[in-house]
DNA sequence: TATTGTTATACTCTATAACTATA
DNA sequence: TATAGTTATAGAGTATAACAATA
């Protein structure tokens, strides 16, 4: 993900050939893959990496930090094992994705009256602004990845995933 | 994903809660992330990729690894670079890929002789065995995790996912 | 006993940037 | 100059396993 501005330490020209990231290439026989389900999500999913990225790079948000400010905004107050539940990740991954949304100033940690072991999740007031910028760059994202399709197409697809998941 | 079959070192209980990973969680509100074409492609994610742990973290093969093998195996003599092209990675994720896949004895570097830079990448005869065991589960996963669709969706979602990516 | 958050540990994936041997 | 493979470096993501405090 790192995609440094770049710096130049020495006197050597750089070598800096763009690496170009076709999900499928002519000429390749990509054999059975090319029948699994699993493989064109795969496919659909470098595409639409590659797009997130370059609309978000510089925020420092990726897909699973703006899943988890996205789930705190909306319900505010919830335990760290239940936004780890809600994202289908380990409680110790959520810890990691709160910490670094944490050190961005975006989210904090409160404390449960309920249950002192708990904490009680919440977006800072930067972080709540920063969430409405960074939701309308993904739905322009999302509009741009998905334009490939007609309205009915993309509720298909919806439909069907939903199904699959 | 390293899911070492454990051992217990002291003489504590284990802490051995399993953690369900369920990518949508009644009672939670998702908010935007329920309208994301992106959002809804990720939680399919979630269970295919858990099902393709479960059927074949034993083999140490992951899904880069599945496609690399049947890349090279479709396209015997290719080059590190059009391999690293046709996976959409760069070409030091292929380094690695293609390193780990040795290191298991399912591929080998040859030389090209027309070309003293670069390498001509096949498997191994036991790779080549591997890859048909491995693509048989592989198919046994995907008929799973797609069979909550008709076979007139499916085609439909492939069809979709094509035009996406 | 079970759960909450945390830490330790490990491995995979991915990228950028540069280097080296060749082309 | 450009390309093929490689290495160095970095950072994210994810998992398992244990632990201390609390329930």
């Amino acid at each position: 993900m790192s995609r440094k501005l770049s710096s130049r330490p020495n006197n050597r020209r750089p070598d800096q050939r763009g690496e170009p990231f076709n999900a499928q290439v002519p000429g390749v026989d990509y054999g059975v893959l090319d029948e699994l389900v699993g493989y064109c999500l795969r496919r659909a999913q470098i595409r639409i990496y590659q797009d997130f990225l370059d609309a978000l790079g510089s925020w420092s948000i990726t897909p699973p930090r703006f899943s988890a400010m996205t789930l705190i905004g909306n319900n505010a107050g919830m335990k760290l094992t239940e936004l780890a539940r809600a994202m289908g990740i380990a409680r110790s991954g959520a810890v990691e994705v709160v910490n670094s949304l944490e050190k961005l100033g975006y989210v904090a940690r409160g404390a449960s009256q309920s249950d002192k072991r708990a904490h009680s999740l919440g977006l800072t007031p930067e972080g709540a602004l920063a969430l409405q910028a960074v939701t309308q760059a993904i739905r322009e994202h999302d509009l741009r990845i998905s334009a490939a399709l007609s309205q009915k197409e993309q509720e298909e697809l919806r439909r069907l995933l939903d199904k699959l998941g």
